[in-house]
DNA sequence: TTGTAAGCGTTATCAA
DNA sequence: TTGATAACGCTTACAA
């Protein structure tokens, strides 16, 4: 039978040495004999060891456990940093606890406290609600990726030169008019709001006709898809005839509006260019593969798992450091070109 | 500052009780006086206490942890599942450490391993590479999904019901030809098999004309894409003029072809229907809605926590029951009409 | 190279 | 209603 729950008292026992011996053995081979370590091996078989780590945990003050709160699952991007996140399990050993928000602010904090009580050794923040002044004030390593960052450590594309390299290919395919769409009254000091600024940079700088358009608080993708198609009407009245360069805040945005002309035309009209943001799977996977500034989630995460770790690390020699300043990273986006610019 | 590591000990020393009274105020609050729950509620204030669940767990052996191992994250079935799961921690308290397998067998092993030494009190397991009659051994209460459930309790969507609606959808569309698009090799026992019985079952009771196609290996998106413009093109020149209805073994096969269609025609032709299978968010963002057989997440997740968490109780009271037979529940699908179809 | 004993921060069992 | 004391299973000085 498995799950025997057999301790290291039952193999000092079988064995007749004594539980040290059996901890060592684990932890330091070496410092026990080839013979005894043979016999000790024997009786784990036997006996159907399952190590115990919840103790050692205790014993050690170590739980190797990274808590992680994303906003949701469905937007792609959460999922696929998340997995990246699992995948450096083999590198690290950390394991995941994960919670989903949903941007609930008190389920966020009941969430944190939680983590907390089983002391993890470190906080991954995706969501964001809750303000980097106060995550800090738990006094846990912690580092955030595309949230406000004013008081945490964090990782971030870089937004601005994503938006300047978007704006500037739609430019050099000869686009007459360009166009930004993107979340309304998000927070000056969100990262993605570095798209707007990085798009208005690049329009001034070459003196090009442009607009940007917001979309708001539309609940479910159906209504954010209808705000689109009225937004498209809008666009191709006002600028019939013209060669229109249009630059997503997100694929997901691009998608929808790849669609929508494709339902009217049958295809992407020839006086229209589309570049999304995020470079997710959707952008693969749309009717026409999108052209998109490519977030490296795999850097964005090896980062913060460097900064994470860095941080731990510093908080087990208390010694030197008065409390060290947020280090912030930013991550270099990588243009994707598919077949819609 | 947080993290100020206080004990029991120290709310004691600090109100004059003992460790035990302190243990009691947050476990039995009522079997305390009023009076000296102030006290006591007073000092985990000026001490900022943070309590600690690794001790706790260590003390009462549970852990309020489950695992839960899915084979990857970029099919949006498994992250749908995954955020359902972890919504669940409102009502049930559990916590879920993840895994992501990538269909390797040894590091599954060597993570289901991970979890058991950290005494999860129950398994999710999603993958298929461990056969279910391994996975009972581990003697720890488990729950698969859609996945080989010889000796393990299980739920699934009832398969081949979903794929008869499918089925007769499109003969009720006046299809003259059926075809059905599944992955090759599958292990016979595998639930999403039962999609090609369902499938099979219909067009023979109806007798109409059918063919079921299969693709590989292949490894990635591409190269799927590529083996289904293949097989669509091999369709086209088949059955020319005829009125065809395909049946996906998924929306993400379902969006290829049609996507696929619309980059040749500037739409779906008018002789072609399409219906997917998982109802998956990607029917709503593709360029048409797709026609699915939705797979209800909600209660797969709910019917596979309710399992669960009937077999960790059982497992309490050890009393009576002899190693209980696996049970298997089965979701009813529900046919979503998109506009492929 | 091995063993003794104290400790990690809770809960559980008795008594008082 | 409260308190001593012994678990829970492992680690870690310090000794032998």
């Amino acid at each position: 039978m498995a799950n025997s729950n057999a301790t290291y008292q039952d193999i000092a026992n079988y064995t007749g040495f004594s539980k040290t011996t059996i901890s060592r053995y684990f932890n330091r081979p070496e410092s026990v004999t080839e013979e005894n370590r043979e016999k000790i091996s024997h009786a784990l078989e036997v006996l159907n060891y399952q190590s115990n780590k919840v103790a050692r945990i205790l014993a050690r003050g170590r739980t190797e456990f990274i808590g992680i709160i994303v906003p949701n699952m469905y937007m792609s991007f959460y999922d696929e940093i998340l997995d990246q996140f699992l995948k450096t399990y083999d590198k690290y050993g950390y394991k995941f606890i994960v919670f989903s928000s949903n941007g609930n602010e008190e389920s966020e904090r009941q969430y944190i406290s939680e983590l907390l009580s089983y002391h993890v050794e470190g906080l991954v923040m995706l969501s964001h609600t809750i303000p980097s002044f106060e995550l800090s004030s738990y006094g846990v390593p912690i580092v955030g990726i595309e949230r406000e960052d004013l008081y945490i450590s964090s990782v971030n594309t870089d937004n601005l030169e994503g938006a300047a390299q978007a704006t500037r290919l739609l430019c050099d395919a000869g686009c007459e008019v360009l166009l930004h769409i993107n979340k309304e009254g998000d927070d000056d000091r969100t990262p993605a709001h570095r798209r707007i600024d990085g798009f208005l940079k690049v329009c001034r700088e070459r003196n090009i006709t442009h607009r940007v358009f917001t979309y708001g608080q539309e609940s479910d993708y159906q209504d954010l898809q209808q705000r689109i198609t009225v937004l498209v009407d809008d666009i191709l009245t006002t600028w019939p005839g013209w060669k229109k360069g249009l630059f997503c805040s997100s694929d997901s945005i691009a998608n929808i509006v790849l669609n929508d002309l494709f339902r009217r035309f049958g295809q992407l009209p020839p006086d229209f260019r589309i570049i999304g943001f995020d470079g997710s799977s959707l952008a693969d996977q749309s009717v026409l593969p999108l052209s998109t500034v490519e977030q490296q989630v795999d850097q964005l995460v090896d980062s913060a798992m460097d900064l994470l770790v860095s941080q731990i690390r510093e908080r087990k020699e208390p010694e030197q450091n008065s409390v060290s300043e947020p280090v912030h990273r930013t991550i270099a986006p990588v243009l994707r070109q598919g077949a819609t610019v």
